[in-house]
DNA sequence: GCGCAGATCCGCT
DNA sequence: GCGGATCTGCGCG
């Protein structure tokens, strides 16, 4: 599968949120390869966006990535798990797209094994999932989508996909609403409905 | 140095 | 539905 260009990224950011859906995520693991297809993502819209961390323009040693170029890896912790984004929009402006979901590709032993042998479905269905079935982990901070051994590749097209507003945002005002959360249509890997 | 909140997940009720 | 797990970094003092 071909790695992504660079320039790719280089587009709005409710644009880049929709294209990546069907795009793969394909982890060089030292267990062997490992890849998701992303099925599911959210757009964060920066300074203007309440539900953002880098609302208002809040420039952190945390958030700092996400006022970098586009196609950065944006990685935090969240309790116990790790969550990844990808960084968006013009440099200055901190935009990124969590990936929230993906389904499983290539790799599907360890994948397993990572998720404690849990059901199939269960593995990639949620942001804090899919890092751990692909083994990643923070120290991908700050690194690019275009390198190995973490990286995107051209995907696939998808027949239909689903616009509505985000999830796990309850104390962000209007933003709750923003539609902002784009998933394939009928995906059996996209997270939870509300 | 301390207290707190959070873009989550899982197990128990 | 609810709460605990358990990490990072912010903001205040």
């Amino acid at each position: 599968m071909k790695l992504i260009d660079a320039t790719f990224f280089h587009q709005p950011t409710l644009e880049l949120a929709k294209k990546l859906l069907g795009k793969y995520i394909v982890h060089e693991h030292n267990s062997g390869l490992l890849v998701g297809k992303i099925v599911e993502v959210e757009a964060y819209m920066g300074a203007e966006d309440k539900a953002a961390h880098s609302f208002g323009n809040r420039r952190t040693k945390r958030t700092e990535v996400m006022f970098g170029e586009p196609g950065l890896i944006y990685t935090y912790q969240m309790h116990t798990h790790t969550l990844i984004n990808v960084v968006a929009g013009v440099e200055g402006t901190p935009n990124a797209i969590l990936i929230r979901a993906v389904e499983p590709i290539e790799g599907l032993e360890q994948m397993k094994e990572f998720r404690n042998d849990l059901p199939m479905k269960q593995w990639t269905n949620g942001p804090g999932k899919l890092t751990k079935a692909l083994g990643i982990t923070m120290e991908y901070y700050g690194k690019k989508w275009t390198e190995k051994p973490l990286y995107i590749t051209e995907g696939v097209e998808l027949p239909s996909i689903s616009t509505g507003p985000r999830i796990g945002i309850d104390n962000s005002g209007d933003a709750v609403h923003y539609p902002y959360r784009f998933w394939e249509t009928d995906n059996p890997y996209v997270s939870k409905m509300r």
